[in-house]
DNA sequence: ATGGTCGTGTGACGA
């Protein structure tokens, strides 16, 4: 089963690169974040054979899951704050294994209220797993995390360190996710350095290769037992028009039959 | 480099 992760920056501006992806890597899940508007081609989508849930909102933020099997919405927000307004969070069951889709809030300027923000949607998001891994739900999560996990995940890190998705009030609760008994799917696989998800669009950031590794797959013990490869597909990111950053790609065995 | 680039929706703001 290959589950993928993309944050697309406006589903207007990217919907024909999602059609040519879906056409050349059919995936069987595809996670999408950063829609930038209430428009969603659910019926193009449809055509291509996958099933689409999605949360929009008005020109940010915006989160998706499409999907060729069956799939049950279970949360369009993530629990603790009713009056968050953002649409960041999607959380699905898709044949028996919960899928959580998500876009982190960046949380720049820091520190201010952009970056409390951020830390409170962390505190809430480690209650949410927590609570799926206390019933031993076999879950996993996959996003824009906007959180650079180590030194190696960035091109310069001393010019990152007071950045909302490198200080170290950032890094820290998303140890405490991976504490929780979470794999970092990608470092399963790949231990190098200079692995890039997200490059910047100015400054010829792509052709320098000044990036950073911002987007994850966290798979829960028994997921992460059945992890059979993860990468960072770079090619979209080299196509005509793309999004600044480039899909995720993770494949897991099949259940063991009952 | 105290720049630089995209997207939304039409003027700033977010990343």
């Amino acid at each position: 089963m290959k589950i993928v992760s993309w944050n697309v920056n406006s589903i207007k501006a990217r919907g024909e690169h999602v059609k040519r992806y879906l056409k050349e890597e059919f995936p069987d899940v595809l996670m999408l974040q950063e829609l930038k508007g209430l428009d969603f081609p659910a019926g193009d989508f449809k055509t291509l054979g996958y099933e689409s849930a999605y949360v929009p909102q008005k020109a940010y933020n915006g989160v998706a899951i499409l999907s060729k099997h069956p799939m049950i919405v279970i949360h369009e927000a993530l629990p603790g704050d009713e009056t968050d307004e953002q649409a960041r969070y999607l959380e699905v069951d898709i044949t028996g294994t919960r899928m959580i889709a998500i876009y982190l809030p960046n949380g720049n300027p820091a520190p201010g209220p952009k970056y409390e923000y951020k830390l409170a949607w962390m505190e809430r998001l480690y209650a949410r797993l927590k609570a799926l891994r206390n019933e031993d739900h076999a879950f996993l999560i996959g996003g824009d995390f906007n959180v650079i996990p180590e030194d190696k995940d960035c091109y310069a890190p001393d010019k990152w360190i007071e950045d909302a998705l490198f200080r170290i009030e950032t890094r820290k609760p998303y140890r405490s996710l991976i504490n929780l008994g979470l794999t970092d799917a990608f470092r399963v696989f790949d231990t190098r350095d200079q692995q890039y998800s997200f490059w910047d669009y100015q400054a010829g950031a792509w052709q320098k290769n000044n990036g950073i590794r911002i987007d994850h797959f966290l798979l829960s013990p028994t997921l992460a037992d059945r992890l059979e490869s993860c990468r960072i597909n770079k090619d979209p990111r080299g196509w005509d028009k793309p999004s600044d950053h480039t899909p995720i790609e993770i494949i897991l065995q099949e259940k063991a039959a009952a």
